[in-house]
Parts: structure tokens; C-alpha cells; sequence
DNA sequence: GTTGAAAAGTGCTGCGA
DNA sequence: TCGCAGCACTTTTCAAC
């Protein structure tokens, strides 16, 4: 596997301890560092720097939302009346919580939102109560997963 | 805090542990424990039990796309000449390491992508040469992301 | 099901090359 | 700058409640 570079600040080794962390957070240092054939203190001084870069944010459990009772996962698009009015509506959109990620957008939407919910009396009282009812916003699209096909970590080649 | 029952198989204490990893997940179990009053056994037990049931899928690393050099995240509507080609046209994208997350919706687009690309060439690389080219797919809409504003979990009430 | 403590394994720090 | 070895900490296990 030969350096791509992506970064000048990350080199080979880097990318690879990255690549089997992103798959699994949990396997120990110890092991990565005989998959590499490099000592446990390296791992560990590699870490710490990419987490001091910034590169690495922190650590994620992945749950499953329909095990927990959340069973609808939606997209939104959602209509700006004024673009100028952005920062306002994040702002007001943050509180929901049931909003999981939100996007500044171009194309015909302005702002893109992923929504998760119980069922669908509760995404329609999020709707109608906490989204329609921001100021700035015009109308929104809904768009309903009916299946989650992929759902993955981009691969450091 | 009362128990909403999410799911009859998870009681307080399950869902008070989950919030708490969810917003990190690289606390220790010794410090969940002091924080509710249980013993660092009945912590691991509790986790253990979740990840039989399939609620814990594992953990991810959160790393800073931007940083390793992918500066374009970007949201695809996915047109599909007839909707029977769903399968087909998913086990083809699933080999697109660029998508990252992919769903089957409702509304207008039969299928919903998010990807993540280096810049504005390697997008459009592989828009015209491994999405477009996959059978089935009649067009493709692309939304760039400009901000992301929101990234984050659901939360346990 | 929970506890508390012992056993096993991991992560961290300083010294040496 | 990297690797090795010892120490501190966490996870895991298990008998007893």
C-alpha cells in the first residue's frame, strides 16, 4: 500500500492505524500494533497526535434506533424564505433533537436535515410543531427511508 | 428521571448508561459506575447484555473528514427508471467506497446517498464514471454541503 | 441481578538507543 | 524519533449475597 498523501501531516502509518480504528473503535492498541509490526508506545504516540490535529474527534457507540424504539428515519429539505435568514434557523433548529445531522446546502433546497423518530405520529408533531413553526422557513419536503442500505465510514486507501 | 420505556427490554439504568456513551464513548465503565450508584460489574453486564441484543452495534472513531483531505460532502437524489431495479442498482453503488450512507425513500428520488469526495474533480469523477454509469439510474440531483451545522446522536430523554 | 475484589489485559510514561 | 519495559488503570470474571 503506497503513501497517497492526502495529507502532508499524516504519513503511512497514520492512515493505516486510522483504517482499522475506523472499522472497529474498540480493538486494542496492542493488536494494532502487531498487525503493524511496530511497538504499542508508537500507537499510542500516533493517537495522541492525530487526536491533538484534530483528525480524530473522539470515540462513537453505534446504536441501533430501531431497537430503542426509533423507527422512522427522514430526510427534509427545507425552504428558506431568505437565504439571509440561515443562521437564525439553524439556531431555532438545533433545539430539536430529533434533528440527528443538518446540512447548508446547494440546489433547490436550502438547508438538508436528517430526522429520527418514534413512528410517524411523532415525526408529524416534530413537523407541524418544532420545524413548521420555525420563523424563515417556508415548507419543507419529506423524505421517508423505507431501508438503509449503506451506512459506513469512508476507507482511507 | 422516569423510565419512558423506549423498548420493554431496556429499563433505566440500560438507557442511562446508553446516554451517557453516546455522548462519549471512551468513558470508562469505573467512571459510569460511580455516576449511577451501581457496581463496574453491573455496567459491564448491562453492556454486554446490549450488545446481544443487537442495540450496541460498536464503536466508531469520529474523524475530521476535512482534515485527512476530503473536503466535499455532498447529498444525491437517485432517480431509478423503474423501481424493480432497486437491487441491483444498490449492490453496484455498494462497491462506490465514496457513498457513505445510502437509503431507499419515499417522495420524489427512489434512493438518497450521502458521499464524501476529496474536491470538486474527484466528485465529479465519480458522479460520471461509477454512479451514472450504474444501470438503471435514469439521473441524479446533487445537493453539496456548504456547513455542516448539526452532527450528532439522538438523545435518550 | 447485584456486589466487591482478584485476575488479566490495556494504556501510559520515562529511559535508552 | 522510535522502541522497550515497568507502572497505573480499566475491564473482566466469579463466588457470595
Amino acid at each position: 500500500m503506497e503513501n497517497r498523501n492526502h495529507n502532508f501531516e499524516l504519513d503511512n502509518l497514520d492512515t493505516q492505524i486510522l483504517s482499522i480504528l475506523m472499522e472497529d473503535a474498540t480493538i486494542p492498541y496492542t493488536e494494532i500494533a502487531k498487525k503493524l509490526i511496530v511497538s504499542g508506545g508508537t500507537i499510542h504516540v500516533r493517537m495522541k497526535k492525530m487526536h491533538d490535529m484534530g483528525v480524530i474527534r473522539g470515540a462513537n457507540l453505534i446504536i441501533d434506533p430501531q431497537k430503542i424504539g426509533y423507527d422512522i428515519c427522514a430526510f427534509l429539505g427545507i425552504y428558506l424564505e431568505k437565504g439571509s435568514q440561515y443562521h437564525d434557523a439553524v439556531e431555532s433548529l438545533k433545539k430539536v433533537k430529533e434533528i440527528v445531522e443538518m446540512h447548508y446546502c446547494t440546489g433547490a433546497y436550502s438547508i438538508f436535515a436528517k430526522i429520527i423518530c418514534r413512528d410517524t405520529t411523532h415525526l408529524r408533531e416534530v413537523l407541524n410543531e418544532n420545524i413548521q413553526a420555525v420563523k424563515g422557513i417556508q415548507r419543507t419536503e419529506t423524505f421517508i427511508s423505507l431501508e438503509e442500505s449503506i451506512k459506513r465510514q469512508i476507507t482511507l486507501s
